[in-house]
DNA sequence: TTGTATGCGTTATCAA
DNA sequence: TTGATAACGCATACAA
């Protein structure tokens, strides 16, 4: 009658007072032993351990985190993980976070106003304890009732909100130097890929200005022609818009592109059109993505320092993080920057002065 | 004396008492409005939201899962994010699952079976309502007392266990057919980038295998030389790996990589060594990687449907999470197949027979 | 050093 | 329809 019945409904899983009651002590005593915080002797820590091992007791997540009102969760929010840009910002911040205790849930807007919104202020959104944005739009949808939730860090190109930290590298100044690197090895006609087609991205606002600006300074003229909108800041993007400005009367000889993605595009764009880069027309991308190590040829490309930025990102939210916690005053909200560096690869070969 | 207090500590989240004290109600009926199952009167409800916006309420996520025993999370354990096969992966993966109301914790095991370890079996892992794991290695750390778990789905050329759902393509015949697709382009002396130096790395050997398998029924042969080893799958791994191959004495005249990133990287190898892919040598890569597309020359691999992939994830983790929480039957385990297709580019065009 | 008792914010059972 | 009340599993103030 008594068979062992191997295919019963799974015990839900053993609670602190399952493993006290086997060990034959007081629920307290566990949990000082789980959590290796009041002392227990070594007898007794013994056996709880070993209770604790036979029914294959795992704390409570959840019990824990409404207890305690920690969750050890960070949020990341992206607009796309399989950008690389966002793929190798995510491994970073995981890394960084888990070396510092805290799991990380990635949330993706695809470039939803509302999911990001959702992200931010819905019911996961305030079981994570802080929250990495990378903002698509300028924001606003960021701003209702934030003082109240869980700090925020924001990063990539968003306006300074004043408010929020914010970290980034210096945009404008990247892009700048991007430009004036093309300039150096010879490109007298500049283009441009990546403005957004419906204006107000800050991010293509801001590297369309540092372009700008050091066409100015070089004396250079900026043809409106050879500035290139794109929807999006995909390879098919560049391509696409290489593809334009190639077939212009009088093509650039040198194009600076917003992402390395669009440079990525534009390259092969160049490529099926016979165009040699660096040859006849000179390439700058934007990201410092590995795939550009790799390209034919290798993509020339500003490069931010994303260790520093997910480092610097998990500090700080992890300073903010403490303080709110125990009620302290939060440190006034900063724009922090990160270095960039400007990486020289093939695709910017110097130009042959043809006399 | 009675000044605003701007800077008061915030007060901690409401909490639905608050609310309903607010409304003027029970709490009941306030976490009857927020969950929308009991009735409520439209009067009672309507003031109850309104309390609710005023207060800016939101449900503490701890406690919802604490009492409910669902957290709406789902855990996604890959081995390095910034690669893009697992990004692509992690982004569809999250799509679904939050089209179907879970959110997603991403883990980074790095190549440690502890670390894999960790994020099966510590709090986090059974805080998730359901696990899909990429795993390294043979999977062992996975095993140990799984069964009182939560639902966990294996992806990826893991060995079959029998025991555990396993979805992924059929690695061997994928590879045979990416061999014989070179050999019909007219390769003979078919090399191989991506064999394990360690040996025992199931997707390694399923790919040898299927590699193996399709020069034998050619009745080509299989020279040891062109076998080569890497360590890892990056696309460093596969440049260093070309380079060795086409300093051989009698260098392949076509090169079958175990992963896109592989070729990418041998693509790059033979460019610098003057060497034309196609024209002197086809390639071939493994994932569908969209970065494919765009190289030079866009490179020929075996794409899995991704997509259907993440799908079928998410799909059978959630029903199995739904047997798990009825605590009824679950299904068996299952192994489960996702299609592939062969996408042929400029990698593999058609090799010119000499006479 | 260890045990007892309370409450974190919800959901859900029972009455009203 | 709505209101009291009891867990959920854990951490901690307090007592022993």
């Amino acid at each position: 009658m008594c068979s062992v019945d191997d295919d019963a409904k799974p015990r839900p899983q053993a609670t602190q007072l399952e493993v006290a009651r086997l060990a034959g002590v007081s629920q307290r005593t566990v949990s000082n032993v789980v959590s290796g915080r009041g002392q227990v002797s070594a007898e007794l820590a013994s056996r709880v351990r070993e209770a604790i091992e036979t029914l294959g007791y795992v704390p409570s997540h959840a019990a824990r985190s409404l207890r305690s009102g920690r969750s050890g969760v960070l949020q990341l929010i992206v607009p796309e993980l399989d950008v690389p840009y966002f793929a190798e910002l995510g491994r970073e911040m995981i890394k960084r976070a888990s070396e510092r205790g805290f799991s990380v849930m990635v949330q993706q807007t695809l470039g939803s106003d509302q999911r990001e919104y959702e992200a931010l202020n819905g019911p996961v959104g305030s079981f994570a304890e802080g929250t990495v944005l990378s903002a698509v739009g300028s924001a606003p949808a960021v701003w209702p009732s934030r003082q109240t939730r869980a700090p925020l860090v924001l990063i990539g190109e968003t306006r300074r909100t004043g408010v929020l930290d914010h970290i980034g590298i210096d945009d404008s100044a990247a892009s700048k130097a991007a430009t004036q690197h093309l300039i150096a090895v010879g490109a007298r006609r500049v283009g441009f890929i990546g403005a957004h087609t419906d204006g107000d991205l800050p991010m293509a606002q801001m590297r369309t200005a540092g372009f700008a600006a050091a066409l100015r300074e070089a004396g250079l003229s900026l043809d409106p022609q050879l500035v290139a909108a794109t929807n999006a800041y995909h390879r098919k993007d560049g391509e696409e818009a290489m593809s334009r400005l190639l077939a212009l009367e009088r093509p650039p000889d040198a194009v600076f592109c917003a992402t390395d993605l669009l440079a990525l595009g534009a390259l092969r764009s160049a490529h099926e059109l016979g165009i040699s880069v660096p040859d006849d027309l000179v390439v700058m991308g934007f990201d410092g993505l590995e795939e550009g190590q790799y390209s034919v040829p290798t993509l020339s490309t500003v490069a931010p320092d994303k260790a520093a930025l997910a480092e610097m990102c998990i500090e700080r939210l992890l300073t903010r993080v403490e303080a709110h916690r125990l009620g302290s005053h939060e440190p006034a909200p900063e724009d922090l920057t990160v270095p960039f560096s400007l990486v020289a690869r093939e695709s910017t070969r110097r130009i042959q002065q043809s006399a």
